[in-house]
DNA sequence: TCTACTAAATGAATGCCATTCATTTAGTGG
DNA sequence: CCACTAAATGAATGGCATTCATTTAGTAGA
């Protein structure tokens, strides 16, 4: 018996969208990069709340529970955007450029990209850097960076750590609304942080130069999130700075 | 005719666990301070995924549906939890202490009292202070530390901003596994990063004597995630305390 | 005192979500 | 040629937040 034409290959567009007959397709449709680009293409057009694994999966043109022959689970999908990310953190100025202007490069970087996937954070917090090859090579780009700039080797973790986490509650901090300290009906009993809030509206607009650059996004005035960001950033590399040995 | 038997006011415990009949009760059986406890409750006893609108429900012997007649959403749930937990951080040293002490302690209780509670991070970042109280108490007690230590106006809160940033960040750090650095199979493809992490491997141990205290729960050997804080600590108090006027 | 109205409970949906499982089909190694 | 495995479908499953109709109890105003 000859096999069946290949007309009924794709049996006949029922109204509209009909896929595939069940069974193994001829080509995998499916593999990590591609399931990749289709979640981060997914989150760029409808948020982290867009990302379901049947929004994933309509996506594909895929049925939800093929997806799970490549991922173990969702938090799986998560890891491989996280990784991904990772790739688009500038570590170019290591190497190029002095110490604290590489760093700050780095971290305005490292924010920006995170900024717009606070999401993930939760999720890098507890990645083990096995899983994630392209966060490996970041961190070996910068731990170079601060062995060469004369940094002791037993400090260089707890530097980098420390950076992150202003990084990553940094990235927070950008996704809050504008108006978010303003204490409202409650100005009177708070008259110190009031003042202080009061007194900070204009201070912010005319701040540092090294504002977000590359990450697509149009970026509005200098926020108040980017004159803390610029402040605190400051204080770490002048004061980690001060742990490099003069060599 | 006379009202029903109290008797049948509490129909018959059917089995084991019956509850009241339909209707609005006698008394209020819910309120905001009460939900709020059993939330806090469930949340040390489960953690945050135990935290569901069915277990509060059962927990305060009351249908799920019910609890929506005291709050909107659960992410009302969350903000008062949020809140509450704002009351736990530790302002009592400014006005007591130097301005450096008194934001050291200050950071170290902020830092413990979220890590036991990171999935409530990306409310705060979102959370307008006019509905949290506990939240703007503390605001105001550091930013009058903050003046008082001789901080120009316009950059308190962007010097405030900065600090919880950190401390947020490293909250997500402590619950990290303690290996998560480990490079596995690919130390050899990071030779630098490698030595990074196995060169600050004994380093934490004899670390800063400021351990977290007071949050109830028993504290193991001095940990990596605390010696990258107090660095970090370090770094952005002595940066920031250059900001402060002579006076 | 009757009568609306409102507050606070129940219980039965609703719809979404991640995940699992039985089944089908297609390549692959022995 | 045959057993095995990989990769798809489609139909559950159970959990989740939330909504709605309904019931009951207090309360303000006529």
């Amino acid at each position: 018996m000859p096999p069946v034409p290949a007309a009924q290959q794709r049996p006949a567009t029922d109204g509209g969208i009909r896929r595939r007959r069940a069974g193994r397709p001829s080509s995998a449709v499916l593999d990590k990069a591609g399931i990749t680009s289709a979640a981060l293409e997914l989150v760029g057009r409808k948020g982290y709340d867009g990302l379901t694994m049947a929004a994933l999966a309509k996506l594909l043109e895929v049925a939800p529970s093929a997806l799970y022959n490549h991922v173990s689970s969702k938090q799986d999908v998560l890891l491989l955007v996280e990784d991904h990310l990772m790739s688009l953190v500038d570590v170019s100025s290591f190497g190029a450029a002095p110490w604290d202007e590489a760093v700050r490069t780095w971290a305005w970087s490292y924010r920006n990209v995170f900024a717009e996937h606070t999401p993930l954070i939760p999720v890098i917090a507890v990645l083990p850097v096995t899983d994630a090859p392209q966060t490996l090579a970041m961190y070996e780009t910068v731990s170079k960076g601060f062995l060469d700039a004369g940094f002791p080797q037993e400090r260089i973790i707890s530097a980098i750590v420390a950076l992150e986490s202003f990084i990553f509650g940094s990235a927070y901090d950008v996704t809050a609304p504008e108006d978010i300290f303003d204490p409202g009906t409650m100005a009177e009993s708070t008259p110190y942080f009031t003042a202080a809030v009061r007194g900070s509206a204009g201070a912010a607009l005319r701040g540092h130069p090294q504002a977000p650059e590359g990450s697509g996004t149009a970026t509005g005035p200098l926020r108040a999130a980017d004159a803390a960001f610029a402040l605190g950033l400051d204080a770490l590399v002048s004061g980690l700075g001060g742990l490099r040995k003069a060599d």
